[in-house]
DNA sequence: CAAACATTATTTTTT
DNA sequence: ATAATGTTTG
């Protein structure tokens, strides 16, 4: 690739920032104006064009999956010469800052990561052991305010509590810290404050990462939180090359901690700071640009800036009113139907909500239209139980001190080990000062049943044998074996239901996920690795789009994306913007630079859809359209606000359930032959499409749910 | 000790 | 309405 390349694929705003290499570079870049192409190919220059070693390269991205996606682009512009760039997550960076030099920090090498869910389960047990009531003192509260904390570098020994529930928090706080620090845990907030922590105080460090790191690079600015910029200022500090990449308007995690105020502050941070505005955009119509820029420009809190496009004007934005949900995802499956079948390719469309509960009718609508589709998002697949537990396994083998690990585990599958061993269990553990698998290695368990006795002892047995395969094995065959020794699969095979089934499903996708890791980690195919990215896994990094299939997912996972033709749903005043939000002036402003970011998603066509009546909790709740719809000039959006599409669509979900399949149609009184149970008749049909669940009696076995999917089902009349 | 049953929170967004 | 949690019963 040559010089003039550069020139060519960019224009001159871009080429500016891509040139820019030494110094600091703040990036202004509104939607769709290439600033993920201005990084990428900054890479590339600077390998390339300077002869620079990749490995004095930092990127931070805010997902696995786009720093994933830069590496490729940019191996594809350098053909492959990239190898050590650092590429990832903030904390997939400081996860491997901290493996490497943690211990200086009194941090073990293969301590756990904590997702939320165990740091749940922790504090829980936090407050519990301090005498106090879960209910009172609500743990993802007490967390939540834990967590603000830490984004803003403070930690519990510098917190000062003056008011009586301060100290109580205060106190719980150190109880929870200490409770990490003896099952060698840290949760996502410690990675980013450790890591801090380990280059503030420890000058060899500091220098070894800010002379390795020459050139550093943040894409998505605007969501880093206060910790993560001292970060990036500290590994950017002996060099001074710093490219920031950002958009105020698309600041969309305030409530995570991200602050905007980052950017406002940079050129005050870096006074030489050399700053660049990107304001063509590449990406959506004339049309859409227009209407996105009127809402977002009602925000007091922003930059001015100018987006424009050389795009075609575009079709008008469509704006749909229907009585209730059902209507809603009856409407969007049937359009987007429309569209496939003129020719548009299912990866093209996207369906976009504000929260993961509207998936579900959603994805009842596209399933009964037989349209593929994907969700993205919702119950994350490193969530499930079953993969939970298997994960514990496996973070146990490595950690034993993880106590929460081994209490999700020892009696899963069934050990015979109950509340009453495992409480007895615990009072040693403590009384000992040590972890609980410690105890048990210890021994002395004499005064509990001989049952629960033997269940200890078999576990003891199981996570030995196992970590002697972790030694020698790679991550593949270590979760292979440990889904077959731990009894696990055996379990799920003997219960032989349609969930356990689909669990099989997820574990064998878990396997695989350990084979592939496996097989792309030839430098550390072990399971510690293996442990350790897939517990920094996000929704979207989950995100493999196919040629057919539709994606569903929130606005916030939407980010980064683009799509033909983009549905928004939901746009009632309450649901978006989000009922809490209309009353702070800063969250409205942030809910409608989340409708900025959902509307500039969109390449060709916007939907948008509201409906006078939804279900809230079970009860029906009547909603006013929302605001950001009226913020849109009247001139862009066809479908007017008063009319409404033809009445015959809207037939309320109609009660007689009929399930097409295999050319028949199945439906309560169908009788299906089974290859095991034999015939028998349909009692009910629930849901659409392969996920379908049938209840089924058969006269010899009884009545089985079975799942449409598994189940090798023939219809015989 | 486990299954069945009743009750309660959950719906904002996620590394 | 549903999932997760807590309580009772066999």
């Amino acid at each position: 690739m040559s010089l003039s390349k550069f020139s060519e694929d960019l224009n001159d705003m871009q080429l500016e920032g891509v040139l820019a290499t030494e110094g600091p570079v703040l990036v202004l870049a509104g939607a769709g104006s290439g600033k993920t192409r201005l990084l990428t190919y900054k890479i590339a220059y600077l390998v390339l064009e300077l002869g620079i070693d990749p490995r004095a390269i930092l990127g931070v991205t805010f997902t696995n999956k786009a720093a994933g996606e830069m590496r490729e682009r940019v191996q594809s512009l350098c053909g492959g010469s990239l190898a050590g760039v650092w590429l990832g997550t903030f904390h997939a960076t400081c996860g491997k800052m901290l493996r490497m030099d943690g211990d200086k920090i009194g941090l073990a090498e293969n301590y756990s990561i904590y997702d939320d869910l165990d740091q749940k389960r922790l504090m829980k047990e936090v407050i519990t052991e301090a005498g106090l009531d879960p209910k009172e003192y609500d743990p993802k509260r007490i967390l939540g305010a834990i967590s603000g904390f830490k984004n803003r570098l403070v930690c519990a020994e510098d917190f000062v509590p003056s008011t009586k529930d301060e100290k109580a928090f205060a106190k719980l706080w150190t109880a929870y810290q200490d409770a990490l620090k003896t099952n060698n845990a840290v949760d996502f907030d410690d990675m980013i404050l450790l890591t801090v922590r380990l280059l503030q105080e420890h000058e060899e460090v500091r220098r070894k990462y800010s002379r390795k790191f020459q050139y550093v690079l943040v894409d998505e600015f605007q969501d880093t939180n206060h910790a993560q910029y001292e970060l990036i200022k500290l590994l950017s500090g002996y060099h001074g090359n710093i490219t920031v990449v950002g958009d105020d308007d698309q600041s969309i995690y305030s409530w995570r901690g991200a602050e905007v105020r980052n950017i406002l502050e940079f050129p005050d941070d870096f006074t030489s700071a050399k700053i660049i505005r990107l304001e063509q955009n590449y990406r959506s119509t004339t049309t859409i640009l227009k209407a996105a820029s009127s809402v977002v420009a009602n925000n007091s809190e922003r930059h001015e800036k100018t987006l424009w496009t050389n795009g075609a004007e575009g079709d008008k934005i469509k704006l749909y009113k229907l009585p209730d949900e059902y209507a809603e995802a009856k409407l969007i499956a049937r359009s987007i139907k429309d569209e496939i079948d003129s020719g548009t390719s299912g990866k093209d469309i996207a369906v976009l909500y504000r929260i993961n509960a509207h998936s579900r009718l959603l994805e009842e609508a596209l399933t009964k239209l037989q349209i593929p589709h994907i969700i993205i998002g919702g119950i994350r697949f490193f969530e499930r139980a079953e993969i939970k537990d298997i994960m514990a396994y496996l973070r146990l083998i490595y950690n034993p001190d993880d106590d929460i690990s081994f209490s999700r585990v020892v009696n899963m599958p069934r050990r015979g080990v109950g509340l009453k061993s495992m409480c007895r269990l615990k009072e040693l553990s403590r009384a000992a000062g040590t972890s609980l698998y410690r105890t048990l290695i210890g021994g002395n368990l004499e005064d509990l049943t001989p049952n629960s006795r033997k269940g200890f002892a078999d576990f003891l047995e199981l996570i030995e044998e196992l970590r002697l395969t972790a030694k020698k094995s790679d991550a593949g065959e270590v979760v292979a074996q440990t889904l077959r020794e731990s009894g696990y699969l055996s379990m799920l095979e003997q219960d032989g239901g349609l969930e356990a089934r689909a669990r099989l499903e997820n574990l064998s996708e878990l396997v695989n996920s350990g084979i592939e890791f496996a097989n792309t980690h030839p430098e550390d195919p072990s399971i510690n690795a293996y442990i350790i990215e897939a517990s920094l896994l996000s929704g979207i990094d989950e995100y493999q789009p196919d040629e057919e299939s539709v994606s569903l997912m929130t606005v916030h996972a939407a980010k980064g994306l683009e799509f033909d033709s983009v549905y928004i749903c939901g746009l009632e005043e309450g649901l978006f913007p989000i009922g809490r939000s209309m009353e702070s002036n800063s969250e409205l402003e942030e809910e409608r630079r989340l409708f900025y970011v959902a509307v500039t998603r969109a390449r060709k066509n916007v939907s948008l859809m509201w409906a006078t009546s939804r279900h809230y909790f079970g009860d029906e709740r009547i909603g006013a359209r929302s605001r950001f719809i009226d913020e849109i000039p009247e001139e862009l959006l066809e479908g007017d606000k008063k009319t409404m599409p033809p009445e015959e669509i809207f037939q309320r979900h109609s009660s007689s359930k009929v399930e097409k399949f295999a050319g028949g149609a199945i439906n309560p009184g169908t009788i299906v032959e089974h290859p095991f149970f034999g015939r028998g008749q349909v009692q009910a049909v629930k849901g659409w499409g392969e996920n379908a669940v049938l209840t089924v009696a058969f006269p010899k076995y009884g009545t089985k749910k079975l799942l449409l999917k598994y189940a090798d089902l023939s219809i015989v009349r």
